[in-house]
DNA sequence: CGACATTTTGATACGTATCAAGGTACGTGG
DNA sequence: CCACGTACCTTGATACGTATCAAAATGTCG
């Protein structure tokens, strides 16, 4: 059964705005679930019948065209909210990339609790203006930067955004090494790139020694002045 | 003075969602600008104290680097809302494209408004929802799409969304011809081009019989089921 | 150990940027 | 009203970066 008051992500989802009382009252509309890598829970152009809460894991936000490519235009990680309340078609599909557990409303539900809770919205609209500031960042980011650019500045952005926020480590600072949830396709995708593309960037960056990578998805930042340098 | 009961954005702005006493007190934390094109009002990377709502005409807002590479992440219309109320840096600037008129707000006058009134907030939440849609939308454009599907995308784009929607039009079709409020850079800097490959794409469009230029800024879709098929 | 998926590397082609020049519309002052 | 200057747009020639096609190498899992 799903038990708010024990979530992880309590604290730093939208539900924080809601007393014990609010967040029973929101346990008895929601429903946890568990999705397994690659598993879909909205497709593009449905009509968008669920909203969520992510709790654990990473998924994507995506959108292919019939001759297959595919650009990934979000990615979402714990305490991120999904979907489209308040009517409106969701023009992406949303995608788990790793394993994942999600709070599953119906949008109807949600959008008449969310009616009666001033509060849930007002963290709502803070968290959605803080996502469209960063999906404009990243615009700049696909239409005007180089491939080496592209990557350099995505390797940056994962290591401020991967900084484990379970446990209250005092300082707040970017990642020197770290696990990419995503193979290079993905990247490939994040960055409106091919595959073969960010393969080639990766090696020269290696070869420069600006970073290293011990594993396929492992990467460790060498010389982060030299990456910000080619970040651009 | 600023009297917002005559305002031509009243109902469509998010003030819609105020009575006449809310926004009489709306009214006096609020004044008028004009604005001639080219003149800004937010500056990249600024704290951003103010936000706006848009009265009459065109702004872009646009990040740009060192180098003079420039991105216009996105472009507000009448009605629209401007800037980043409850905290935060704005990472780009917003500039008039054309001579506008904007109604502004010191934010933290309208943060402490917003607090006292949800409906507002509630509006501001959808508009925001919707834009971060468009925006991803958008994201794809620049991540996958070749020059001439970008301009013949942002062509349909534009038929849609320069249907003047002040006078009760009974059907919003699509408009057939249409002044852009866009230079050729423009152009170029909001789907991520060089003004040549456009003024390019331009030509081929003419060329094809898909598109009319009878003037600088003026395009007439000549056939848009080819244009629609141009747009991938 | 062997089969499959993923990633890397290589050779080549294509699309768009870049650099350069010419043309067209527009406003100003003669 | 026309000549001129300026800004904007178009056209052309070439270079460069990334996609594409192909194959080899590496890692992963039964």
């Amino acid at each position: 059964m799903t038990d708010c008051s024990t979530c992880v992500v309590r604290n730093r989802a939208i539900c924080a705005a809601l007393d014990k009382e609010e967040l029973d009252a929101l346990n008895l509309i929601g429903r946890r679930r568990t999705l397994t890598a690659g598993e879909s829970i909205i497709w593009e152009g449905d009509e968008s019948v669920l909203v969520a809460n992510v709790i654990d894991g990473v998924l994507k936000l995506s959108t292919g065209s019939q001759d297959g490519r595919e650009q990934i235009v979000g990615v979402v990680y714990p305490a991120d909210f999904i979907g489209r309340p308040f009517g409106g078609n969701t023009s992406h599909s949303v995608t788990a990339i790793t394993d994942a557990k999600v709070c599953l409303f119906s949008r109807a539900d949600f959008d008449g609790f969310a009616n009666d809770h001033p509060a849930l919205e007002h963290k709502l609209l803070r968290r959605t203006l803080t996502e469209l500031e960063r999906t404009r960042k990243w615009m700049t980011l696909l239409g005007r930067k180089s491939a080496e650019e592209k990557l350099a500045s995505f390797l940056l952005d994962m290591s401020e955004r991967l900084v484990d926020p379970g446990c209250e480590t005092v300082t707040d600072e970017p990642l020197a090494e770290f696990d990419l949830p995503f193979s290079r396709q993905h990247v490939a995708d994040i960055l409106g790139l091919t595959i073969e593309t960010v393969s080639r960037q990766f090696t020269k960056m290696k070869r420069d020694g600006v970073v290293a990578l011990p594993s396929r998805r492992a990467v460790a930042i060498t010389n982060r002045t030299a990456l910000e340098d080619l970040a651009a």
